[in-house]
DNA sequence: TTGTAAGCGTTATCAA
DNA sequence: TTGATAACGCTTACAA
């Protein structure tokens, strides 16, 4: 691998004029530019991000920290995250993605041995230790998602409220007025005080009350044969609900699928709103449902644009902002059958 | 954040004296030693990777290359990747993961900027632009899955070969005789020459005939709907088989609630082997599937170990090695009905 | 507009 | 068993 002085040499300027070139940091005449730009050229010169870095104490890498405990990784953590990359690309970085578990000095590893800039926190809990660690340490941090009390913090998180206001209102202006809520409920969940299902459900709740609409609510745990038994659920306990609203992927086809078993037709019996997805599980029942899509790409782009900017001492000195889901329309909704409601 | 110039300071020793200490690369006193480490434990000393990758001239940083346009990440890939950066930490690494599009200048940007010691390749396939990338370099690399000539090559993949023989020979032993392999045939993955779709459709034709046994052969896309439509092909095209491997996670789910709708039990009617998946898919119906697990753990550790291998320059110059999935018994697999087959 | 030279925080070679 | 000191590849005052 050839070297700045390599160049140098062959462009028989200093060291230090390589440099200027490359950053453009400071004038250069057009000759020695040139010199330069062909001494690079013809020895195939890349910097060294190594020596970049120490000389200029920074690394430019960013790291998205995800938590290990994780099972899977869906659609939107996946756009989420490609986004991100690129969104740091962009911006003169490299992201890289950090598996991390949650045991406390895990963040002060990374932090203390020098090669991160700075950090993306994603799947952040309503009271989450490595938010704290972070916020007691020097290291410039942004969260992808709230804790309980976000007020002094960077965030971007998905605007669940709003974004649920916009499905009720849907669904009312269709005509419906007994409207389900079906999310994940897994005790796992709630015990540790996930935030998008917590204020799912307060919004919903909060929604319907104010609109006068009856809200009924269903839990079930995240996997198909579960939500097969969400639809028996529904079916035996609120049969006038004309419309659900399910935020759960993993138990979304066991439900559609629960209730053809039972006869219920999809919309003209029930209309059904995928809510906080992607479009695959949107796409993995017939017909296609009806979804509030997940803004991964946005999501990625604000969260690392957000880091960048505190990194680069421009900007506010901390950003906060949410973005909503992104309406598509779907098969599995229309309005509620004369006789229903 | 306190140097080794600090460290050495307090202690009252040379600067290489501290780096003796840490690295353990010369014998020093054990009262020098302990007045460095005392003097590291006041500052809450940690050593800076940079200057010492810019010194030693490694990073000792991992790179595994992930396919950006993957959509999502199953199970067995974040079961693999966790396992993988253990190994990797416990050698004396870090890894990290390194989303990369399908574009040539990709690798090549990320071998110049001499940040990475070495990658590890996922999602090999079997003509892959990447590996050659890789063979035409000085990075040290290791490849998960295999190419179609991967002799000169360090690679571990699933021995998906053996795996399959033994879940034939599982059914065969549990008196099935006409044996159905239900596949993911997509165009998009047979175009692409993706080696375990290849590899486990020629064993499986090539066993089943070894043995005398009828072998039906269905593929469907990767979704529930799809597998739905697989079940009706099934009980329509090949009404005897009395068991079915089903390579094809999406569809798993589908296919099951497609037969139960059709009136067929499982096993008593039809035995049903979830092939090269994870626990959490074999889960998700009723009754749990009988699984061949995908060896995501054992995976990772070995090619970690295998690049790290080179890296250190120690062991055999190149690797390679299967690893058989494992055996996890289900709720879906019995003999056949007595008048079957 | 260009060059000189002092770092950045380690490792590693030689001496002592 | 320890200590000086020259790299490592680059950035960045400061000079010229």
């Amino acid at each position: 691998m050839p070297t700045m002085r390599d160049v140098a040499r062959l462009a028989d300027v200093s060291i230090a004029t390589v440099s200027f070139v490359i950053n453009e940091t400071k004038p250069v005449s057009a000759a020695t530019r040139q010199r330069v730009e062909d001494a690079m050229r013809e020895l195939g010169y890349r910097r060294n991000a190594l020596g970049r870095a120490l000389a200029s104490k920074r690394t430019r890498i960013i790291a998205l920290l995800y938590p290990a405990l994780q099972r899977r990784l869906h659609e939107s953590a996946v756009e989420f995250f490609t986004s991100a990359a690129q969104a740091a690309k962009d911006l003169g970085h490299s992201l890289v993605l950090w598996p991390i578990s949650n045991e406390a000095d895990q963040v002060q590893e990374i932090i203390a041995n020098g090669l991160i800039d700075g950090v993306l926190l994603m799947e952040v809990q309503l009271d989450d230790p490595r938010v704290e660690q972070l916020t007691g340490s020097t290291m410039p941090f942004s969260l992808i998602g709230r804790t309980r009390h976000p007020e002094q913090l960077p965030y971007v998180d998905v605007d669940f409220e709003n974004s649920l206001v916009d499905a009720v209102d849907y669904l009312e202006g269709l005509g419906h007025r007994t409207i389900c809520l079906l999310d994940n409920g897994s005790a796992e969940l709630a015990l540790a005080g996930y935030g998008p299902l917590v204020r799912a459900r307060e919004t919903f709740a909060a929604e319907m009350a104010r609109r006068g609409l009856e809200a009924v609510h269903l839990s079930c745990q995240d996997s198909p044969i579960s939500g097969e038994g969400a639809a028996e659920e529904l079916l035996a306990t609120a049969p006038d609900a004309t419309a659900v609203v399910i935020m759960n992927d993993s138990a979304v086809f066991g439900f559609v699928s629960g209730l053809s078993r039972h006869g219920v037709r999809i919309p003209e019996d029930l209309s059904v709103v995928l809510f906080a997805s992607t479009p695959d599980v949107a796409a993995s029942t017939d017909p296609h449902l009806t979804l509030w899509r997940l803004p991964g790409v946005e999501l990625g782009r604000r969260g690392v644009e957000s880091l960048i900017d505190q990194l680069e001492g421009r900007g506010e000195p901390m950003t906060q902002g949410v973005v909503k889901c992104t309406f598509e329309e779907g098969a599995s909704t229309a309005a509620p059958r004369a006789g229903g409601g």
